[in-house]
DNA sequence: TGCGCAGGTGTTTTT
DNA sequence: CACCTGCGCA
């Protein structure tokens, strides 16, 4: 083992060596503190401390995942893999399956994301006849989630005035109502939402002091990473833990709390001075990642905020390029910038794909970046957005084997008792649903019972058949590995032949996921437990594992050369070489949403920050005079935050020279208009704007057969055309892009000669 | 009961 | 533009 202290600086080494007692380490951007922290735990397991004793909390599972790998490595044995390490989620979930019975839960309870517990939502406040449009299952959804991580049960926020008050004055007077049926219909269902998981970690700690005292004991050390993203749920929970040794360290950066949305507080990080007498508090203030141009100017940005902790980033390395502020015409023509950026880079500074990052502020922007990257032919990959686990299909699929695993859980029941399509239908469904609940049985009971409720003939075969098929699985679980079983009930239930007889396009992909998921849950059965054994491992344990996986802790292809498309939260602790920070637009960044309040609109400004300083050498930021929103054309002013740069760190040429930019426009009416020169109107010229090198041929001239060229889809060839004139529908077969129903009135077409 | 179509609606950010 | 929902028809 190497001198690991050796690459420290001083204030890294005394975070390093400070290891008794509470300490906050305030961890500038780029500052090194993944180092310290990694360092920090090979440090004490190296001096003796057992590695079971440590507790070290992430905000990602990919996180978690490296600083292991790092521990390793420094200390050159597998000593890292018995620490106790992960997201809040993950730990407390593991933590959950060995004393969830105390509270009433199975031990296998099933974990339900967002979408789950907006489905279920939804049918409260159908059960209730109440209206979806006011009570919209995300805004009862956010309502209830940060309840919850306030530490709320149903109770206390039907009994507070205030939270009454607001709910009166918004006219939703029920969200309490619904809250509490939730509540219930989540416990009956052996449920629990990512809130639960931390809620219900805090009840366990605080309800059963042999619980509390055992975890106390356990974890003699316990470290927290972006300590300035935790909520109070999660400030409760660490604080009941480390009570006993205190030796809790905490690493944060207020500069870049992010989360607000999600609960998360920055008070933490000041409370967390108030609740230890002798707290020691290091700060990290030499950034090793920027240069000096792009650090200034992200100092520059966040002093603008009012709200945060003094300190000096500092680095000592050139000051390098400036920032390059480019304005383009639309939202295109900013893809097609950045995709020749690019390349151009590429040639002319030997950078690699994987050297360039295009951070945006909202998933839905990634679009045009997709489509000009492709047309040069350069490999990109989306971070964010879907994660494979939460794909319709592989749902589906999941939900068969929670049901298997769990068979109180009513949701998932509901999910695939009728796919493939068996014939039980919604009514036969809303009437066992409502005998449950009357009867105080669980849905799976009730379908076991459903003649003594007037189903009858085919329908109640089926169920019968059903329920028989279930039964079965479960009783075997037990015996046999999950791939086993995962396998046999696609068999079984006929989904496998079900998604293998659909032979589009789409339907093939589903395919192959679903081959994926399987993959995997072998994988999972062969992958050696934490003592090095190969037993038969837990369906239910693979289950909770996959629910809280995101689409950016899937590292698979991680070292595949890939021009990187994320949003700015994704972001948070990468870094690249290049970095594209676009749609820096009012509206967009900062969001419509958070323009209004002081606060909200520091939280834009951090987030700003954050994009900013993930960059090492060079810094874009873009902005498009008009954009494509719901299918329209709008446009925005250049953001707020661009002025907010000191302009002796931007190279403003590009922005200048784009006002006069030729730019091509052709006639929604007429082909062959001429091509007009203009200097960037602040307001759309014309409805109807393609890329600039890109030609659209009239609708009314393609014909079956024809080659034709789709922005986005490539080369294609048309099979069939459909509908009048006005509203033809093109089949388009774009050969490893599948075949594609275009409406010809919308899609830009070009004919191929 | 199941599928196809027309029309309406929607964009923060995520464990 | 893309998705989802609700409605109408077989």
């Amino acid at each position: 083992m190497h001198d690991y202290l050796a690459t420290l600086n001083e204030q890294q080494k005394e975070a390093v060596l400070y290891t008794e007692g509470p300490l906050m380490i305030v961890a500038g951007a780029g500052s090194g503190k993944t180092k310290v922290l990694t360092t920090r735990i090979a440090h004490l397991i190296q001096g003796g401390i057992d590695s079971f004793r440590i507790l070290a909390l992430t905000f990602t599972n990919k996180a978690a995942r490296e600083m292991k790998e790092r521990i390793e490595s420094i200390l050159g044995n597998s000593e890292a893999r018995n620490l106790y390490i992960g997201t809040f989620h993950s730990v407390f979930a593991r933590v959950l399956r060995v004393e969830a019975e105390r509270m009433g839960y199975p031990s296998n309870f099933t974990i339900y994301d967002t979408e789950d517990a907006k489905s279920l939502i939804k049918s409260i406040v159908k059960e209730r006849n109440l209206d979806d449009k006011v009570y919209k299952a995300s805004y009862v959804y956010n309502r209830i989630s940060s309840a919850k991580n306030n530490l709320y049960t149903y109770k206390e926020y039907k009994e507070d005035h205030n939270i009454q008050q607001e709910d009166a004055r918004s006219n939703r007077p029920q969200i309490g109502e619904i809250f509490e049926t939730y509540s219930k219909r989540c416990f009956k269902n052996g449920a629990m939402d990512f809130d639960d998981l931390l809620v219900n970690t805090y009840i366990l700690l605080t309800n059963f002091p042999e619980v509390l005292s055992k975890y106390q004991h356990k974890f003699q050390y316990v470290m927290i990473d972006e300590y300035q993203d935790t909520n109070l749920a999660q400030y409760h929970i660490v604080k009941l833990l480390s009570a006993m040794h205190e030796n809790i360290c905490v690493v944060g950066d207020d500069a870049q709390s992010i989360y607000s949305f999600r609960g998360a507080s920055m008070e933490n990080i000041f409370q967390f001075q108030k609740d230890y007498e002798d707290v020691k508090i290091i700060k990290l203030e030499q950034n090793y990642r920027s240069t000096g141009t792009i650090l200034n100017a992200a100092n520059e940005v966040i002093s603008k905020n009012e709200n945060q902790i003094k300190k000096e980033l500092w680095t000592d390395k050139e000051s390098g390029e400036k920032i390059k502020l480019v304005c383009s015409f639309t939202d295109n023509d900013e893809g097609k910038f950045v995709a020749d950026a690019i390349m151009e880079q590429k040639l002319r500074n030997h950078f690699s794909n994987k050297d360039f990052v295009i951070l945006y502020r909202t998933n839905a922007q990634s679009r045009a970046f997709e489509e000009s990257l492709r047309r040069l032919g350069i490999l990109y990959r989306i971070y964010g957005g879907m994660s494979f686990y939460h794909r319709k299909e592989i749902k589906d699929y999941v939900a068969y084997l929670r049901i298997i695993v769990n068979s109180q859980d009513e949701e998932s029941m509901k999910r695939i008792i009728n796919y493939p399509a068996r014939g039980i239908g919604q009514t036969s469904l809303n009437k066992i649903s409502l005998a449950a609940q009357e009867q105080n049985k669980s849905f799976f009971e009730m379908l076991s019972e459903a003649a003594s409720i007037g189903i009858k003939g085919s329908t109640l075969s089926t169920i019968h058949d059903f329920v028989t098929a279930v039964k079965h699985f479960q009783s075997i679980a037990e015996k046999k590995n999950a791939y086993e079983i995962a396998m046999e009930i696609g068999k079984q239930f006929g989904v496998l032949k079900d998604l293998n007889s659909d032979k589009t396009i789409e339907g093939l992909a589903k395919y192959e996921n679903i081959q994926e998921l399987l993959n995997s849950i072998k994988e999972y059965t062969e992958t050696p437990d934490e003592e090095g054994e190969l037993t038969d491992k837990p369906l239910g344990t693979y289950l909770q594992q996959i629910t809280l996986l995101t689409d950016a802790d899937q590292n698979a292809d991680e070292e595949q050369d890939c021009v990187k498309l994320m949003t700015v939260h994704a972001s948070k602790g990468l870094e690249f070489p290049n970095v594209f920070v676009v749609g820096m637009e009012e509206n967009i960044f900062p969001s419509s949403m958070s323009m209004y309040d002081r606060a909200d609109l520091e939280e834009e400004r951090r987030l700003f920050y954050v994009a900013i300083t993930r960059a090492r050498e060079n810094v874009w930021i873009s902005y498009a005079n008009n954009r494509y929103r719901f299918g329209s054309l709008i446009s925005n002013d250049p953001s707020r935050f661009i002025e907010e740069l000191p302009t002796h760190l931007v190279d403003a040429s590009l922005a200048k020279k784009a006002a006069f930019k030729t730019t091509t426009f052709t006639s929604n009416k007429t082909k062959n208009d001429t091509v007009q020169q203009k200097k960037i109107p602040s307001k759309p010229a014309s409805n109807y704007v393609p890329s600039s090198d890109f030609i659209a041929d009239e609708p009314g001239k393609m014909q079956a057969g024809m080659q034709v060229e789709h922005q986005r889809f490539g080369i294609g060839t048309i099979v069939t055309l459909e509908g009048a004139i006005a509203n033809k529908v093109a089949t388009i077969d774009f050969g490893t892009m599948g075949q594609k129903k275009i409406m010809l009135n919308y899609a830009k077409l070009r004919i191929m000669n």
